[in-house]
DNA sequence: TTGATTGTCTAGCAGTGCTAGGATCGAATC
DNA sequence: GATTCGATCCTAGCACTGCTAGACAATCAA
């Protein structure tokens, strides 16, 4: 049985390798450039190997959402965790998020952008992606006020943050002034 | 002159045509199925010729776009303008906003999802570009509130409504409670 | 009737995602 | 240790993409 193992162990370990070059791929030089030829060249395989690994180059940009997913829960959990206060606390998250989106452009579209084949909003939805989203709203439930369902603020207060991100980042708003922004999200929308 | 006249006439008629064309197509089919081979199919004549009127396809994206940023900007005016009161003035500029995001999918991408080549807040974006937003400046720039700088509020709420459009047709936000989360955008972002 | 200038099309290039079928290698059996 | 046999991988190729060079035909001025 160890010999089976091994190869098991060998075959997890390259579409983790699969998926952190497409992932690395893409942040370089932008999903375009992510072909199934490349990313095949940079692993040291040929193509087909990648499609006995992945459906197609679709559930190639899942996976990548997914791990992105994760580090999004995370970075927003440490931000919410670090500050003092409800107000504080959701500035924090918002800070933490839009700089998640910056630093990981790629991933973002990944998450939001592409189209990775994941169901969201659904009982289908991936574990991270459920996640994530609770993440969000563990701290910004708190803050809905009083009559405002917690779910819908928190989606309504995301899509605020998505839509700074994603029109920041395809240069359709001028990069300065993303803290005053904030800060009026925060100040506005929040009830603290 | 007069033969030049006509010929010139029918140039720009038939580039309205490959325009409209696409914009059918797109909406129809999506963009990923706008390929040069079937718009040249469907305007009934060779692929070469898109190329004698526009650079790319990336070029007829962004005519398709400018189209839709003059549609959007009167849109928005209108309803604006049969409102009473700033506050329902704001509301009923989130619902149109929205509205031709949801009728129009494939025109509200290329605007704001593709890449058309188009410049945005910058000296050389183009008019219908720059008009656009000037219909969102007039109904939100006086509810900006005091010590906030009317451009940025309308780009924060522009950023907010943005957000709540892609993610609710990209499958991200379940598709019910859209007027709750245009109420609570409205009451808590606007000062009335 | 020429000659030149437009305008348009056919054919082709390099690249894409994806796959069928054959070669190769290693593990299990005799 | 030789031999089967199944898993693994690669070569080659398909149909498609955006885009372009060069041949061809239609139109105009002389």
């Amino acid at each position: 049985m160890s010999v089976q193992e091994r190869k098991q162990r060998e075959r997890a370990e390259r579409e983790r390798l699969i998926v952190a070059t497409a992932r690395e791929l893409a942040e370089q030089q932008g999903w375009d450039a992510v072909t199934t030829r490349r990313l095949a060249e940079r692993i040291e395989y040929s193509q087909p190997v990648l499609y006995s690994h992945f459906r197609g180059k679709r559930e190639i940009i899942g996976a990548v959402a997914l791990e992105g997913a994760a580090e999004l829960a995370a970075a927003v959990r440490d931000a919410a965790s670090g500050a003092d206060g409800p107000r504080e606390r959701v500035a924090a998250l918002a800070r933490a998020y839009l700089d998640f989106a910056a630093r990981n452009p790629a991933v973002y579209d990944a998450l939001f952008q592409l189209d990775g084949g994941l169901a969201f909003a659904q009982e289908d939805t991936p574990e991270p992606l459920k996640d994530a989203f609770a993440a969000l709203l563990e701290s910004l439930g708190e803050v809905a006020g009083d009559g405002v369902h917690p779910g819908l603020f928190t989606e309504t207060f995301w899509a605020a943050l998505h839509g700074l991100a994603t029109l920041t980042r395809a240069g359709r708003l001028p990069p300065e002034y993303v803290e005053p922004r904030v800060e009026l999200l925060v100040d506005r929308l929040a009830v603290v």
